[in-house]
DNA sequence: TTGACACTAGACCGACCGGTCTGTAGATTT
DNA sequence: AAATCTACAGACCGGTCGGTCTAGTGTCAA
């Protein structure tokens, strides 16, 4: 069968939207580009998601928390410290950074940049994404006996030193900056715990 | 006299495009609806600036890290305390960013993300403005007496605490996440401080 | 007074943007 | 086998993009 339940090519768009999103943000690609690089002509994409760019970027938005999710999930559950599996999180975001020549950074940060009042579908599930993250890692710091106040501060940070570290490591061209804050990040935190 | 010295249609173009890049980037301002904002006409632009759009962002950016740094001179100088000031210079953007409705923040991290490879100028300015940042904060650490090695450490990751709490922010529409992740950060900071 | 110059002003341009529309191929249903 | 449906395919469209070009205006130096 060649057509019928789709082979594969809505998923091409997200994969393709997605990189685009990690690469250069919503505004920096252009549909033709983006086509191009899924392989697609134009009508596929808006019989698969009639709302066009707009769609299809949140179906990548929650494509990619849900992976997020699910990755940090399989993290603390194989490394029972949530410190170390931190770490672990955020070096293979680095890893990918400087793997793609700094290109490849984090696909929610640009969009929750480049958005405005008026892209509000976007930013619900900017905001979503965002949240579940800080909540899936305040979880596991509280399963680790931090007090919740606590657990949600240092959620918080975390995440803000991903992304805040990724943006620097790109326009540094070096990884350098996310791995000296990440590494003062934790021993900070080591440090707390060992008290 | 009305035009020899230019009574300010250059400043006016730069605040233009930093408002622009703080809310929505460069991709996301269109020169027609910068232009109208600045209240000039097209040939004014590039008369001040041959290269177009992106000399006018380099002029915007060049401006805001003097801005930044100058700001961060004086909170430095009227406050001996590192970590006191820091908590004072991220609470003035995090207010910065409430008055406006969760708008207008950071003008360097949203280009930042922005960026291909073929954006050379831009990319230079910004990993000059990060860095010029971070060993500015560095060096009021090392004022202060803190290792070289710890204070760079510590120094992105503020910066990292700064850009990726102002982003958390925005997409919540709250001051929650960045103010919980600064207070962690500089109690944390304080902490080791005592010990 | 006149020529040079700095600045303002906006009409205009081709390229490209996101999005729509028509059409076709294969599978399914009746 | 006729009708229908899903998915693929791409020509095409108005609008907007960043950028260029020509013209007008006020201030100088000589």
């Amino acid at each position: 069968m060649t057509h019928p339940p789709s082979p594969g090519t809505r998923e091409r768009l997200i994969a393709a939207m997605t990189d685009a999103l990690r690469r250069c943000g919503l505004h920096g690609i252009g549909l033709t580009e983006l086509l191009a690089q899924a392989g697609a002509p134009k009508g596929v994409l808006y019989h698969h998601f009639p709302g066009g760019k707009t769609e299809l970027a949140v179906a990548a938005i929650d494509d990619v928390v849900a992976r997020m999710l699910c990755g940090l999930d399989k993290l603390l559950a194989s490394e029972p410290n949530p410190i170390e599996a931190t770490r672990r999180w955020i070096a293979g975001a680095t890893v990918r950074l400087s793997a793609t020549g700094f290109e490849s950074g984090c696909p929610l940060a640009t969009v929750a940049l480049e958005t405005t009042p008026d892209d509000g579908v976007l930013r619900a599930a900017l905001a979503r994404a965002f949240a579940s993250l800080r909540e899936r890692i305040a979880q596991a710091l509280e399963q680790h006996g931090e007090p919740r106040a606590q657990a949600q501060g240092i959620a918080a940070l975390i995440v803000a030193a991903y992304e805040g570290g990724l943006l620097q490591a790109r326009v540094a061209q070096s990884d350098e900056p996310i791995s000296q804050a990440t590494e003062t990040l934790l021993s900070l935190l080591a440090a707390r715990a060992a008290s």
